[in-house]
DNA sequence: CGGTCTCTTGACGGAGTTCAAAGCTAGTGG
DNA sequence: CCACTAGCTTTGAACTCCGTCAAGAGACCG
């Protein structure tokens, strides 16, 4: 069950099998399919999504009408909207299911509870979110310091099979490019 | 003694004198003139450091020799490489004073020590790291969102007294455009 | 198979960079 | 406390990366 999930906590702490039947117990199993939403613009972030299968990302829409995919969840990854979260306040994103995605969601309104009974957790949350930002930081590095092209190259090259996990137009939207100019850049390359 | 960081500690979490003093002596202080370095490139990043007083950067130079503003940490902010903190690997980043700062320096290798004697410190990170986060994910929406025009017309009417503290050619290498162009929507606007 | 997303192509335009050179400012040492 | 200098800011001209628009080809799903 959730081998996934089990298997990382345990690489950052320890929880016998009690614990564990516990944690389980605390948690909410999410099963979503392609397209279909964990959080939308506007509502309150309610929980933390940890992906045991499947690919999710998060993006907003602009007032032209254009979405910016500013993250992907792999498995293993965490995501959430932390602003809304931290302050209950609504959120500026989406986060929905790129493809068919098994979730398992940590709820704001079970996480005293949670982190009273298993104070582990507050460790491991605490090494999760520090490693979030260590990524956070290093993409602001990578956006920052090539042009759109060269932004387009690495990235295809560091992630070539994850590229093939997603649609165009959403790698576009991530590199902060036009579907045409990526085209245009695809057909240089070949 | 430092009251910004026992003030910050104890909004979000409850310590009585004793542990303060406990806390204090574990801390290490530090004070570093304008443009002082507390961590550079290469370095592997011994500490998170937290802005009791003054105003501190991290930046990166890249293959041309361009400076690039990633993050600004003002009083109250903690700031480190936390790739380099959390792997011990050799940071891509240099950290530096922008104004004469007084930082309190929580070191890697007091943290196991620090954390098993005041065990709420977990929470307290734990909190920091995600409001760390909340404001990366609304940063890089931020500079996906708009223009560069638009970035700096916002920035400068949502920080105007912060704009006053830092020089423009910072101020451009935070919000990726060139100081020409910075110079150039300045005149613009007044 | 029909219709609606997705990807490609090409022409055009403009936001933003590059380069060079000249003012300005602030810090430093004499 | 002044003079010098290095570094910051401004200006303007040329250029280019990349977005916009429009239209067609392809792909996928009901």
């Amino acid at each position: 069950m959730y081998p996934n999930f089990i298997a990382h906590l345990q690489r950052y702490i320890t929880l016998d099998n009690q614990e564990i039947d516990l944690l389980l117990s605390l948690i909410k199993p999410v099963t979503i399919r392609k397209k279909e939403f964990l959080l939308k613009e506007g509502q309150v972030c309610k929980a933390n999504y940890f992906v045991e299968t499947g690919l999710v990302r998060m993006f907003f829409i602009n007032e032209k009408g254009i979405e910016h995919t500013t993250q992907f969840a792999l498995e293993n990854w965490w995501i959430a909207d932390y602003m809304s979260l931290s302050n209950r306040s609504s959120s500026h994103f989406h986060i929905q299911a790129v493809e068919a995605a098994t979730v398992i969601a940590i709820e704001q309104h079970k996480e005293d509870q949670l982190l009273a009974q298993l104070p582990q957790l507050e460790r491991y949350f605490r090494l999760m979110m520090q490693r979030a930002n260590g990524a956070a930081q290093m993409r602001v590095k990578f956006f920052q310091d090539f042009s759109k092209e060269e932004n387009y190259r690495q990235f295809v090259s560091l992630f070539p099979q994850f590229v093939q996990r997603i649609p165009q137009y959403m790698l576009a939207s991530y590199l902060r490019l036009t579907p045409e100019y990526l085209s245009e850049l695809r057909k240089k390359s070949i």
